[in-house]
DNA sequence: CATGAATGAGTATTCATTCAT
DNA sequence: TATGAATGAATACTCATTCAT
């Protein structure tokens, strides 16, 4: 009895989920040019042929692991931070608090973290459109009006924020028992 | 009838400086991986052959940049901030100062930076060897005794403070307009 | 459906097999300097990567296309000589013409032949472990007992006689049309 | 004051009888392949370009270099032995002796027969016009017709002889140390 | 002529991608 | 779909040869 469609629509998404989850360690370690196919189905436990039937190059496979990253950084409970009703010191905590407990508990948070702030690093411009920046953005200019954190450009600081953050979510996928900082110690880059 | 041995010696020294020179920014920029012997002679604008004529291999080539970018951050003057007779706070903005003014206005700074950095991103333990890393060592152990800077654990926010110069000089290399922090920024996190 | 197992092994191993034997020629007639892999490549009616996907260089396909040649060079049949019962005279006169009669009949023989006793030629000592070198040692210590062959250092005869089968392997290998020696001219090195 | 043709022309012929001196050892041992211009040069202790000077190509030098063996090869006392009033067996003896007396005791000797006979190796006719070729033959012709030597195809048995010298001469190449055959042992492929 | 730095065609090796099963 | 053997274009590296000095 051949399998129903939709039987075989959630296999096909199993399946890709795991490719998808098991080479996010890869290229956050490696980078795209560092990450060979071989190593990566080796890694995976699938064949070469196979990462093809689901994506269409090394490339593809990289840009699906990005967004999936940011999907897993990007969680409703992260969101809703921005809705809070306390004061934005208490919202940074939250957030400082809430990162740095996912990437001290959850091994591949980091990884997740690095490859959703990797091409933020490097491009310039657009982070508006990246809800991890616009919630930052939105905190921070709340904190500097009540006065509770440092003037200063809004982006830049958001960016900063982010920076450290990135280059922490670095040094725990080299090196995951790396001492991360602490929230007061991630805060100061806001705080000033 | 041939060049003399010192004409040779400078010309072989010339090439060599040039070669090291030039593959900085690619290094810095595509990194090892990233970074194709063919599009790299071609940047010099000289033969592939000439590059294993001073080098070994891709590998070794690169393990020199990084050492001769290290030499170029590591300076006489950069080494003489610590023995300044001044109070730690003042060296630390002279350090600031020093590092961003540079960045702003030497365009192979942040790549310099960038490579001399890169490795103790990712790998623990031996910064102790590194005289950048000791360098703020001493400043910050300084800073915190006389009460200019926050307590906490010295070689953590020595890591700290590099890793920040670090995420910089990334963005920088790769967005040569990109805006960089002010000294007050930067010191943050060291002075909480 | 993917190949079964079983039917994969059979794949790779004729595959191995094929390129071990094809080379045969190739390195035989021109040594391992001479011999370029896209030439064998195209002479197997391969890819490149094929070769490397069962051997890891050039080098390392040579050792195996040595020991493949030794292996087909020493037989069951070609070491049941040693325990035939008869006098060394007979059993010289059998395996000359076991390897004479070969070199005439099979392509590939004195290939086989002057990749197994190639280094041999060259490097001193370890003879004894090879089982080409013993055979023969036997049967002349044998032979110079019973007054049938010349009295003489019996490692020396037996190199001797190695050493011209190899010479004529040699001869054969770069022109299939040349005239061997017939038994009796060979054995002369041993008969005195 | 400038030098004199006459002088010029001698420096040059020096220089290049140096060149092929130095250059015999590599290609005995290496081949032509497995010779690399600039190992070779350093071991002349001669810059790459000088090479150049006096031979077209690597091939050429190889040439040069076989014939200059040959030349080695073929004395005067050696192109003799042919017209000794003795015995074809004692004209043997004396070839014998000679050949082996001087690959014990002239260091160079060796690759001189190496070279001059290699190419007799492989490829098959044109011995006739050989000068090696032609005095082993009339030797032999003459053994066999006052019945000393044992019968046979007279360039076959020629061809044996000095398969057996070349033979020898790749094992003391490369194993100075080696023990050679006495002349006993070498005439048994003439005398039978 | 002699030098040795530089060239570039040639060669070994890697790796993303394809395809028969 | 899944497999993994095979491909071939890309890449690292070598080496005979050239040429400015």
């Amino acid at each position: 009895m051949p399998r129903s469609r939709e039987q075989n629509a959630q296999i096909r998404e199993a399946t890709k989920t795991n490719i998808l989850q098991k080479s996010v360690d890869f290229f956050a370690r490696n980078g795209v040019e560092g990450t060979k196919i071989g190593d990566l189905a080796k890694g995976i436990g699938i064949s070469q042929g196979a990462i093809y039937v689901y994506f269409d190059s090394k490339e593809e496979l990289y840009q699906d692991v990005v967004n999936f990253s940011q999907e897993k950084i990007i969680t409703e409970e992260f969101l809703q931070i921005d809705a809070m009703d306390v004061p934005a010191v208490r919202k940074l905590r939250y957030i400082s608090d809430y990162i740095l407990k996912h990437m001290n508990e959850d091994r591949m948070y980091a990884s997740y973290l690095l490859l959703a702030l990797e091409h933020e690093m490097k491009k310039p411009s657009d982070h508006a459109s990246n809800p991890m920046y616009s919630l930052m953005h939105n905190i921070i200019k709340e904190g500097q009006k009540d006065g509770a954190f440092a003037k200063g450009d809004v982006d830049k600081t958001t960016d900063y924020f982010w920076s450290v953050v990135y280059i922490y979510s670095v040094k725990k996928c080299n090196n995951s028992k790396c001492v991360l900082l602490n929230s007061s110690e991630l805060e100061r880059v806001v705080r000033g």
